[in-house]
RNA sequence: CGGGGUGUGGCGAAGUUUGGUAUCGCGCUUGGUUCGGGUCCAAGAGGCCUCGGGUUCGAAUCCCGACACUCCGACCA
């Protein structure tokens, strides 16, 4: 019977369908709700909370790097869009438009952002004319729109929310520089923070963003093996500045155009730690972003003073700055183990009757399961050290998954076998021909995530080519 | 945008082949009971059967159309 019941509530096994146990997660941890809109999702308030401590977590080191917060408008006129060519070819098949004011047809149609490049390089064109007013480093929260023909949740919205910094510099060197130190916050934090190893690199020519001439990324290996592109730092050289006419006097009174970057990450990422850390019992929450890192739950809180103690135990909690929250609802114990399981808090903390007789309470690990009986006295660094093991041990579990499922090869064949048979990354040599590339999508089903900052030499010829090679590339199937 | 699948109380399904009073489990409400891994018992509430047309005395069921979700491709953070 209790078997029975708990099928009834339990998410799709990873194993059986991985993209039904994704959306299952999703739902039924209650991070989301489906709308009557195609493609937008509601954030619901435990989703939203992670978003928001990612948000507070990058936030924070944008401002410690120099960068200020601006709002820009949501919507971009048609002409304005036109501006930079590529920009427009990459993104005005997935925009959607305004048309009407009111019951007034518009003069020109506005366009509901889908990236702001063209809203800040038009303000950008208002407010620089010296050196002096180099560099410009702003950056926006804020959601955007794309009209994606497919979508899912966290993965893939038609309305998302995220971050984009664009930065305005003096020389290509300082902007290079900017573009580098961006994505490296953003894989510090990655590692850090949601304990998600990432491969640094470069995008090829086909994959980097439109109008861009250099695109930084981080890629994740999920579950399934397959990539996740986690965030994504731009170098435009010159070309937008040029286009939307921004220029300023150096300091020999030369008009110039200054360079310019973008880099951005979305709510996509809570995708990702979905995929990198959850398990068939639900989501498995990084501890330094979970929105609950120690639930308290009282055993037989009938009996006298049960419930007290577990308050209490949550305010000792509380009062070192973890987030906790005690659960004294009349569901059953086991109803609340499931279900905290289930939405990925990383420690559990019980306290029954049995517990207040030898001063102790009991803590279980999500990542594990581990159960430790820990005195009382020991609580606040107990609980301190347990959040940190949690983080370490998540982060290499990642890693091996990372490494184990990333295969060096040095021929076509190779790749194609293991990309069959195991999937995960395939590292070979690259001639950086475009045909290239377009040969492995072809004959491999997988396309170049990047070309990583930590190279090897796997040889001396690109094997689809057989031309001469100087760069490691990875290959991989991508979400 | 191409190919498949699915739309039935909040969720998951049965019923559709062969038209005839809308069924089950979970959840929800109330009362009791239990509490160290999704307690147990009882009583209740809740449905334009996705939407729009048609056929029929009668449609969840048959026919036509739309929409949505979902999976597999192509495109994309």
């Amino acid at each position: 019977m209790a078997k029975e019941k708990k099928k009834v509530q339990a998410i799709t096994s990873m194993d059986v369908d991985f993209t039904q146990w994704y959306t299952d997660i999703c739902t039924k941890a209650e991070l989301i709700d489906y709308t009557s809109v195609k493609g937008m999702f509601i954030l619901r308030p435990y989703g939203y909370a992670i978003w928001e401590n990612i948000q507070a977590g990058l936030d924070k080191e944008f401002k410690r790097t120099g960068h200020e917060n601006v709002a820009m408008p949501t919507l971009i006129p048609e002409s304005l869009l036109q501006k930079e060519k590529d920009h427009v070819e990459g993104f005005a098949p997935e925009c959607a438009w305004v048309t009407h004011g009111g019951s007034e047809k518009l003069e020109e149609r506005l366009c509901i952002r889908p990236t702001s490049e063209t809203v800040f390089c038009d303000h950008y064109s208002h407010i620089v004319h010296s050196w002096r007013d180099l560099p410009k480093k702003y950056n926006q929260w804020c959601s955007v729109l794309r009209w994606e023909k497919t979508s899912r949740p966290f993965l893939r919205h038609r309305e998302f929310l995220w971050q984009e910094g664009h930065t305005l510099h003096a020389t290509a060197e300082e902007a290079i520089a900017e573009t580098e130190q961006m994505l490296e916050i953003y894989a510090d934090f990655c590692e850090n923070v949601l304990a998600m190893p990432v491969v640094k690199g470069i995008k090829t020519d086909k994959e980097k963003f439109s109008g861009a001439e250099r695109t930084y990324t981080i890629e994740c290996m999920m579950h399934d093996k397959k990539a996740l592109q986690s965030g994504t730092s731009h170098y435009f050289g010159d070309g937008f500045a040029k286009a939307f006419d921004i220029t300023f006097a150096d300091k020999n009174n030369q008009l110039s155009h200054p360079h310019q970057t973008s880099w951005g990450v979305s709510t996509r990422m809570i995708g990702g730690i979905i995929m990198t850390h959850g398990d068939d019992n639900g989501l498995i929450l990084p501890p330094r972003i979970a929105p609950i890192q120690v639930v308290v739950l009282p055993i037989a809180q009938h009996k006298p003073g049960v419930i007290e103690a577990a308050q209490g135990l949550a305010d000792r909690l509380a009062a070192q700055g973890v987030r906790v929250k005690t659960d004294v609802s009349d569901q059953s114990p086991g109803w609340k183990f499931a279900e905290y399981e289930m939405k990925g808090v990383p420690l559990r903390v019980e306290i029954g009757p049995k517990d207040m007789e030898k001063n102790q309470c009991v803590i279980a690990r999500r990542d594990t399961g581990e159960k430790y009986f820990v005195s009382l006295d020991e609580l606040e660094s107990k609980v301190a050290e347990l959040l940190d093991a949690v983080h370490e041990h998540m982060f290499q579990r990642a890693k091996r998954n990372l490494e184990e499922n990333t295969y060096p090869c040095t021929s076509v064949e190779e790749v194609k076998e293991k990309m069959a048979t195991q999937g995960g990354f395939a590292k070979t040599m690259w001639c950086g021909d475009l045909a290239c590339e377009l040969y492995m999508k072809e004959n491999c089903g997988v396309t170049s995530r990047c070309i990583p900052f930590e190279q090897e030499q796997l040889g001396d010829t690109c094997p689809i080519c057989g031309k001469p090679a100087k760069k490691m590339i990875i290959w991989g199937v991508a979400y």
